[in-house]
DNA sequence: CACCTCATTTGAACAGTGGTCAAATAAAAT
DNA sequence: ATTTTATTTGACCACTGTTCAAATGAGGTG
């Protein structure tokens, strides 16, 4: 019965992370477990709780990821050699498959209420948001005001959000993903 | 120490839901236990426990009334003496108004995953969408297709779930609201 | 009145949660 | 070889939803 392991498996922030990011992304934040982590790592939940002061400290770092990945995507869709209206385009519907495909993490980046999780987001969804807007009007022509990329990005907020709820995956709503882009540009370029 | 209360004070579904439905829209639906909900009727977890067979069908017991004062309320200001851009207008800042001045329910009723809920919701939403659908349709004077409307109410649902997440009241974002309904009938109505 | 029945209520129990912390351990530094 | 120090354990706390045998008492029957 030993109560440390040897040094070379010795427990890291990063060895936690990704057997925490496994289990959250098949199961959501609320069904993921300190002990479920630690048992998967074979630690005690303690040990993890060494690693990190609290659960919700926990699903932050991986979450922090992700806002990366997003703003790598979308500077990614800017860069593509298109038509500001095929970029534009572009741009929505990457921002909603970057919801649909990556549900657990939407759902902590912009969607859960958890006053623990909360305290951690500090400006990643922000600046995220103002890459988003930037790039936004900057492909609009200056077309559209701030307040009208603020009412886009709504709008695409409510259709992550309503298919993340009933589990869809964005190849499923793809269709419906398209069309939602046109409304919402519809009337910004004279085509 | 009797065990059983006297029979004019005998627990019923009603008394259950009151109480429930206070704590609930003060705290959301996960931050209210079963016990309590028996504590402040001044009866023991498990007599709630007799009443429903658990929580979520408890809270889905509220959650049923709610969206009967949602259809309500459009059906309401679907009978308004306004121009139908108005009455339009009116519909979409009025579905905001709800979802924000009721945002527990507004949480159960569109935004929780947990499947012991989901189970209970049954052909509500489906309902309360055909009722918004129609009316939408009707008042857009035909020139609305069903997507449009779908990629409306989606957007609508953006706006609600973005600020009910950052628990602002209607009030606090009336403007923005009413932005936001201008921007999706943009282009709707030639005016 | 006594007896019985049965809807209702209780509270212990179960398995789980997030979180804390004294104590045990072993690797590293002296 | 001894001390220090970082790490890990697991008992413990207060809580959760849920189950269920047992207790209770109101109402009906003889």
């Amino acid at each position: 019965m030993s109560s440390r392991k040897s040094a070379q498996r010795e427990l890291t922030r990063e060895m936690i992370m990704d057997a925490a990011r496994d289990l959250f992304i098949l199961k959501g934040y609320e069904h993921v477990s300190m002990r479920q982590v630690g048992k998967v790592l074979g630690y005690s939940h303690g040990a993890i709780y060494y690693h990190f002061t609290n659960k919700a400290e926990l699903f932050y770092a991986l979450v922090e990821e992700h806002f990366d990945m997003l703003e790598h995507k979308l500077k990614e869709l800017a860069q593509a050699p298109l038509a500001p209206r095929e970029k534009l385009e572009a741009i929505l519907l990457g921002y909603i498959e970057f919801g649909l495909n990556h549900q657990s993490h939407y759902e902590i980046m912009f969607l859960i209420k958890d006053e623990e999780v909360r305290d951690f987001l500090n400006q990643s969804p922000y600046e995220t948001y103002e890459l988003f807007a930037q790039t936004v009007h900057s492909l609009s022509e200056k077309q559209l005001s701030i307040q009208e990329i603020w009412s886009i990005f709504l709008s695409l907020h409510g259709f992550v959000t309503h298919y993340l709820r009933h589990v869809l995956k964005y190849e499923d709503v793809l269709d419906m993903a398209k069309q939602h882009v046109q409304f919402l540009l519809k009337g910004i370029f004279q085509s």
